[in-house]
DNA sequence: TTAAATTACTACGACAGACAAAGTAATTGA
DNA sequence: TCAATTACTTTGTCTGTCGTAGTAATTTAA
């Protein structure tokens, strides 16, 4: 599937990003990582909300509580001025990121295939 | 510069694919990096080395001594048949994860901006 | 010529993030 | 009504990175 060793650097973008539009909490973000990633990443439970509250320790995001008279429970979480900041950097990284690596992968079609 | 978490998952392959050419040591190894990717990443002594003893144990390299009559030995690397085929997964591992990260990311010029 | 910089490592320990396992608790659907 | 789903929390383990430090030979510059 995917490795998480390489998202791991991203999970917290990938979740600022999705707060960009609106607030939302665990269980749905998980959903819409796993429908805009065509099932390709699946974000294990622990992870998202150590996630939420390492963002949350940083300001990037704030929780609040929907008032619903019954049910669970959610905790909302909304992306803050600094989170939008941090988003937009991480996003300038990750365009750099994306070529560092680039040269050092060879694509599927290239010339290793014929050694 | 770059986040040494996103690297996390390929330092491992950015080796392999260097071995690929011509077997190395890591002195070469890290000069070659920095200077392929052009300053952007300089990868430490401490992640290199270790990187090294990771994928000779996964049997991904072997290592042997240039002769080399004086001068501080060198421990060379070259890549095996299973560090080529791992390379290879990683190759096809990393264009679908670039895709899945693409997706949460607006680029610099998209309508963020304009919010 | 000698001191500093560079080359070429090894060892140790700390830390952060991912994640498995397990538990809790309410809600919805068959 | 009982399982599945939603919505988390807690705890503890593991992996890879990296800071610090040390060793030792070689090359370069003052």
């Amino acid at each position: 599937m995917i490795s998480s060793d390489v998202i791991r650097g991203y999970n917290d973008t990938i979740i600022l990003y999705l707060l960009i539009e609106t607030p939302s909490y665990g269980y749905e973000i998980s959903k819409k990582i796993k429908q805009l990633s065509n099932d390709r990443y699946v974000i294990k439970e622990t992870t998202l909300y150590s996630a939420f509250s390492r963002l949350e320790k940083k300001g990037y995001v704030e929780s609040f509580y929907q008032d619903k008279s019954h049910g669970k429970r959610r905790t909302y979480y909304r992306i803050t001025e600094a989170g939008l900041a941090y988003y937009q950097e991480k996003c300038q990284e990750w365009e750099i990121t994306k070529n560092v690596v680039n040269q050092f992968i060879k694509g599927v079609d290239e010339e290793w295939k014929q050694l």
